[in-house]
DNA sequence: CCTTTTTAATCCAATAATAGTCCAATTTTA
DNA sequence: TAAAATTGGACTATTATTGGATTAAAAAGG
């Protein structure tokens, strides 16, 4: 095997149609003269180019031309990370209520302890936003951790990376007033008071009250 | 014993393998490179791809290279690798009905046109569990998508990765005869026309029966 | 000192990439 | 419409690289 195997050849092709130096439906330089341009055989870029099409990506028609006709998904991390508060509070939208209902089902004594002194922490943070995000994302994630659901504890965890974020909780300290916390103090009392007394339906509907709250604050915020 | 014995260099191999310093699929460089890049003589290195050739990590090929034939990869955390089929189909009961009702707000014409295309080819494969099941895994694929919303496109996309799912497609192979999918074709009908008629609650609550069907057969399945 | 293992230096066989040529399909030009 | 130019497709011989194997020397260990 000489400089540059075909393989490695279908990786550079890829690359480049994923970083959009070819676009989608593009007709590629002629195969002479990309060869040329990457330094390989034109036997060598046909075999890359058999391999691509293979996965799709090209068609090559004799005579006219290879042309792109596919683009590969975007990388997994990407859509992740540039997940705008808005989707973010949607995704959260889907799992949080449920998390109440099977928060009941499955929630032990200690959990509700936990939730308890959190619940205790953020009513005595109505005057220091910071001590009180902090608190609430504990709630959140001691309300996941209770449904002893690995996967969703998981799916959270993941959520709570994304580095959206950082700006949605420094929105949010924004729209942090006094009048706020404790709007959301006595949501949450309602959420864990619903969950204590074991009533799914009412805990799952309290928490989606919650996060229209929220949701309507963070839109006030983006709007300013 | 000289400088490194062939045993010590298999343990570097392996390590670099579990690493990820070599992926799958991946050609190692030259022998003769990599001994010199380990310090190691030709010959030693040959004793070593020996070895891991016999517990079927490499594979040589005369004169194309050494290649990685396994690895030990963990992508994500055992936690979620090994989430339960009870776990998982828990998370689909938070996300999906909530994917419903975004699913009114933002599906396009084109999006209820592809629904309505899988909804038919469920419906001609009442006796065809395999092209039914994979028209139903596109069902729910193409459901999350018309949400575009990228984070929970990725999350239903991470919970189809779960290693359990295969146990979870054979169990539901096992239960899939005629009568169960005929019941399935008509709850995906129901779906499909609240989201046509744009009735998101609707939508959701046919949706979480679905789903409580097929927690049903999947959970009569298990005690099998 | 003797045995074992690693090293070192070759040569060989297998495989892959290269270079060159001609052909067929398509597009462009006259 | 027909000719010319351009493009990909196919094939062959050549060259370079890679692993395989053998041998003898050096090093390590008992």
């Amino acid at each position: 095997m000489a400089r540059k195997s075909f393989s490695e050849v279908a990786t550079e092709l890829r690359q480049l149609i994923d970083d959009g130096a070819f676009q989608r439906f593009e007709r590629l330089p002629p195969s002479r003269k990309l060869a040329e341009d990457m330094g390989v055989a034109r036997n060598t870029l046909r075999d890359a180019f058999y391999q691509l099409e293979k996965e799709g990506l090209l068609k090559t028609r004799a005579g006219s031309g290879t042309y792109v006709t596919a683009v590969e998904q975007e990388r997994v991390p990407a859509a992740v990370e540039d997940a705008t508060p808005l989707e973010l509070i949607d995704a959260r939208f889907a799992l949080e209520p449920h998390i109440c209902r099977l928060c009941v089902l499955h929630g032990r004594r200690e959990d509700f302890e936990l939730l308890e002194i959190l619940c205790q922490t953020m009513e005595g943070a109505v005057d220091n936003p910071v001590a009180f995000a902090e608190a609430d994302t504990a709630f959140h994630r001691a309300l996941s951790a209770s449904t002893r659901n690995n996967l969703l504890i998981w799916l959270i965890g993941q959520i709570n990376t994304v580095r959206s974020l950082d700006e949605w909780t420094r929105m949010r300290h924004l729209t942090l007033d006094e009048q706020i916390i404790r709007h959301y103090n006595a949501q949450h009392r309602e959420v864990l008071n619903a969950l204590r007394s074991r009533e799914p339906e009412r805990a799952a509907v309290k928490m989606k009250e919650h996060l229209e709250t929220a949701r309507h604050s963070l839109m006030r915020a983006a709007e300013a």
